[in-house]
DNA sequence: CTTCTTCTTTACGAAATTTTAACGCCAAAC
DNA sequence: GTTTGGCGTTAAAATTTCGTAAAGAAGAAG
């Protein structure tokens, strides 16, 4: 039920483990990426910003501690170290080069999921990275805050409302249509009910637009779907 | 606070094991202070307000978990506990309580040295992390102090209040989802529970609160969770 | 042992949200 | 002119979520 699902990086070049870990920690509530090589992982960090890594020291391009002290020069991210080395310089030279946590292999999967609880708990600490926003003429979300705002004005939206106009926003111009509409807010056995996105839309336009009747922003196309832009 | 004269507290009662440990770290540039049983530690942190917490889990007095937990319930001071016993629920129970990191004897000692540095590192990056006060509006809480004010009058609260409401003026503005609350005041096991959160909120309305049926300050965001902001 | 504080549990009414249902509008098709 | 399908609005019932009070349980302090 909970929104905020951490997204989780693994780099980690063997296939059938990375498999193993990925379901494991999916389980677990994450959202999980993947990457096989450093270069690959440095890349998925810069797009996607994960909310923690899992590294492998053992890659096929790049050394891991190099991958750690490429990652320290631009981003704070809390990464966790995974080797079969379990070598004392190994561990200090991974830790002083940046890392927050080292297990040796084999470890337990019980143990890692309560590590990246641990540090997850102390980085969420920090209200960063607050300024991901979306804004389409005078209406403003802050996805992080769970704000909405229309000019200066604070607008307060039920979950759903503020799920359906997540999607829009995100899609802010493009028309999303409404099997993605339903599938995304209810669920995939609600395709049917489309008179469910009327009536929020209808909320939504009530709570953001000037005249609901003549919306400006939530416009409709007709057969299709609904398209967010300023349609001043 | 320079990370270097950092003020370790170890609570060991192996009096040479202890000694031992002093000395490396204190050679590290560390200030240390020790205690030898749970009940002392447990006073010491009060009184000296250390940066990081070494903690063996063999103590005569009290179980270490329960070290763990009755700090966690007003402290958010970094912990590493140190184990003979190294089985895997012994850890992940650890971590779970809120413990940082978990070394099974023997350890290296340039490990822990690392370990300390890493998590110091961490901590002190949090913005907050080692602030002394937060406020929002009239509402003031000293940590370190253990101190809540409303405007000039002083509130007393109970450990959980305390707890509570210090995790929703570190996000102040954001909202906290439930999950989030219940995870950190309580433990991971109470994710259930969500109608504790009720009724400590409807303390700490009673008790910050001019109207406390008409918050100013804790906002409920219905089927998410809470945000504390100034809302006047 | 008693007292006090705090935490947990239970119960119930109120409020907010979601779902269901019904009706009117409009434009295109027959 | 009537029908039809997509859309918008409104109102209500049903469900979920919230807030409060109060009593029992567990611990700490004296």
């Amino acid at each position: 039920m909970s929104v905020n699902k951490a997204l989780l990086l693994l780099i980690e070049d063997d296939p059938q483990f990375q498999m193993l870990l990925s379901t494991t920690l999916e389980n677990q509530g994450y959202q999980i990426v993947t990457a096989t090589t450093g270069k690959e992982g440095l890349i998925v960090v810069r797009n996607q910003q994960p909310n923690l890594i899992v590294l492998d020291l053992g890659l096929p391009d790049i050394d891991g501690q190099e991958v750690i002290r490429s990652l320290r020069k631009w981003s704070e991210i809390p990464i966790i170290v995974l080797s079969a080395r379990h070598q004392e310089n190994e561990i200090t030279q991974a830790l002083d080069n940046g890392a927050d946590d080292y297990l040796t292999k084999p470890f337990s999967t019980a143990v890692l999921i309560s590590r990246i609880k641990a540090l997850l708990r102390r980085v969420t600490k920090i209200p960063g990275g607050s300024q991901e926003y979306f804004q389409v003429g005078e209406i403003k979300i802050e996805l992080t805050k769970r704000l909405v705002l229309v000019g200066e004005r604070e607008v307060s939206l039920t979950p759903i409302e503020f799920k359906l106009l997540s999607i829009l926003i995100r899609h802010a111009g493009f028309v999303v249509t409404h099997r993605q509409l339903l599938e995304q807010v209810w669920g995939a056995s609600y395709i049917e009910h489309s008179h469910y996105l009327r009536i929020y839309m209808g909320h939504l336009r009530h709570k953001l637009e000037a005249d609901p009747a003549r919306p400006k922003y939530l416009l409709t196309e007709a057969g299709v779907g609904y398209r967010l832009q300023d349609g001043g």
